[in-house]
DNA sequence: AATTGTTATGTTACAGGTAACAATTAAAAT
DNA sequence: ATTTTAATTGTTACCTGTAACATAACAATT
């Protein structure tokens, strides 16, 4: 099943009589080997069945066109819409993305460093700012434009892109005070840093406001069921609860059907806010209040950086290094 | 800012004053050099900070310990729960991913298999089972394991593990019957092979029972706002609908969603039904009916059978190369 | 003292495509 | 007829790690 080897360019050089070095012109640039021969290479490729190298072209120090893209998970969709965002930018500009995922743990994202820029990717987009010491070196070392994402509440290693994490929990927080509430309790999983961003800008506008910040956290992945345990949590252990903040939405959205299972009127009697702006929370009944987040333009953004920065296109921004693109506070139909 | 190129082998040896292949066996088993030598190389490799090259492992025809993994779409879930299932059993192996989604088009997945295999991916496992011609041949001349997932309505190139999409169609379409339904309407969006085979049980069950399949499909990718402008257009051109059956659980969960905006009981006016078994669908008020599948069974089985026909265990199996894993159906609470 | 065994390291060759340069041939210009 | 130019193909060298084999140095055994 597996005798046969694939046929490298002097298999079908020697088909046709020719150096490989003619089949790789006919490749790159058909218009430079003679008709006749163009001919003869192609009716040898149909034949034989090449299938292109990319070792070569690593081992040389090519530009391999590829792009390496690192995010956190897979099931989570706000990367999924990152990602696309990436590739609306890169795709068109014939770049490859190899695309792996961390499980938000910062020892697996530096194997999966070494991995891609053991391909020689020629750019690097990082969903996180924590990095461990030997995924500095290795980056520094590549020599080769990095771009992080998502948040900037650090300094970046090269360039930034995202929006602050700390503010945008403090500005729904103080929009949720402003609106009336007084037991706001804050909903955090997986206690990744971006979790614990926003945790410290709810407490910090809960504070400044007079009233206690509260909260329910857990190690967990995120999913719908554990908002629905959450929330039957925050009932037990905080009964005067007017409202939660959970640190994204699909804690949120299943905190509102457990509601709707018990019979509790969202947001009459319960408020419940999200982050990130999910298309199922927007769509749903009652919508999902969110901080909107501009996911696909972070992609964007990202993939337009870190080109240019390919291209040593950069000096420019040189001095600006952090792109903020915002957010959105949307109250929703559930507070 | 990038001058400075990444240090080989060579650089490590010479700055120990030996020969690469000391440094090689140093990295590949530790043991194998002196005490001596050993301490000298990690030191220079601390402060010249070595990156791992793939490109030698390629140009020679060493295994990769790569397997390629396309899927039709990063944003369906569906996919995201068979990645997982696949890497549960991938990784521990010492396998890495190569990851590429096509949306849905066969010109595309050909592209990307000829990127997996330039990068001499180990094996191969697909989400469908329509490819190109070129396709095919790039494959079997490739001479790597294949696995083709989601449906076994064709025959494989080699091994596949799926559920039947006609039959699970059919049946879900026959209990409906069975609780009463008379005025099925079938929602298609995205019209992929398994959108299809779906329509095609669905009208097979209808057909047989004597009652008149009735269809709306688009081509537009899936979203909830589809759904939502579905049911509408449902209830525009087929009044007398009493249960709408949509091709995945987007679709449906849209079509509630709408449905609860506009005061139409769910199910008692309008019964709507899924596909694949969600999360949201799943833990949503009312509890979405759907064909559950398993999909992270079907990334372990493949994972496993790759890694076994990688392996060349797989004499045993090869008669039997087709694996259903079924699926249930969940009639819920939408109808 | 001569032989064998052991350990550590070195040497050579190879995988496949392409840049850079060289060579050949035919056609065009003097 | 001779030189110039263009078009096409060939040659060489290179990128990096490792398998396979060779060698060196020294310890152990007879």
């Amino acid at each position: 099943m597996k005798k046969n080897k694939r046929s490298s360019l002097q298999d079908i050089a020697d088909a046709v009589g020719m150096t490989k070095m003619t089949v790789s012109r006919y490749l790159k640039s058909p218009t430079k080997v003679s008709e006749d021969t163009r001919s003869k290479i192609s009716a040898a490729i149909d034949l034989l069945g090449y299938i292109p190298n990319k070792a070569p072209d690593l081992l040389s120090n090519a530009k391999s066109f590829s792009i390496g893209v690192l995010v956190p998970s897979l099931t989570n969709q706000v990367f999924a819409q990152v990602i696309r965002g990436i590739e609306e930018i890169t795709e068109p500009a014939g770049y490859q993305t190899m695309l792996a995922h961390y499980g938000y743990s910062p020892e697996i994202e530096e194997k999966r460093v070494e991995y891609l820029l053991s391909y020689h990717v020629d750019g690097l987009i990082l969903s996180e700012t924590i990095h461990t010491e030997r995924t500095r070196q290795m980056i520094k070392m590549a020599g080769i434009p990095v771009v992080e994402i998502m948040d900037i509440n650090h300094p970046p290693i090269q360039y930034s892109i995202g929006f602050d994490n700390i503010k945008a929990s403090f500005d729904m927080t103080s929009a949720l005070i402003d609106k009336g509430y007084k037991h706001i309790v804050y909903l955090g999983a997986r206690l990744d840093m971006r979790t614990k961003l926003k945790l410290q800008g709810y407490t910090a506008a809960m504070t400044k406001r007079g009233l206690t910040p509260q909260s329910i956290m857990t190690d967990k992945p995120s999913s719908y069921s554990l908002g629905a345990k959450l929330i039957v949590k925050t009932l037990k252990d905080y009964p005067d609860t007017d409202c939660v903040f959970c640190t994204n939405d699909d804690l949120a959205i299943g905190a509102i059907f457990e509601c709707q299972k018990s019979n509790i009127a969202v947001p009459e009697q319960m408020a419940i806010v999200g982050f990130h702006g999910h298309d199922v929370g927007q769509s749903m009944v009652p919508q999902l209040a969110s901080v909107i987040t501009p996911r696909q333009r972070i992609g964007n953004l990202a993939g337009e950086t870190l080109l240019s920065a390919i291209d040593n296109k950069l000096d420019i921004i040189a001095k600006d290094r952090v792109f903020d693109v915002g957010y959105k506070i949307n109250l929703g139909e559930s507070t």
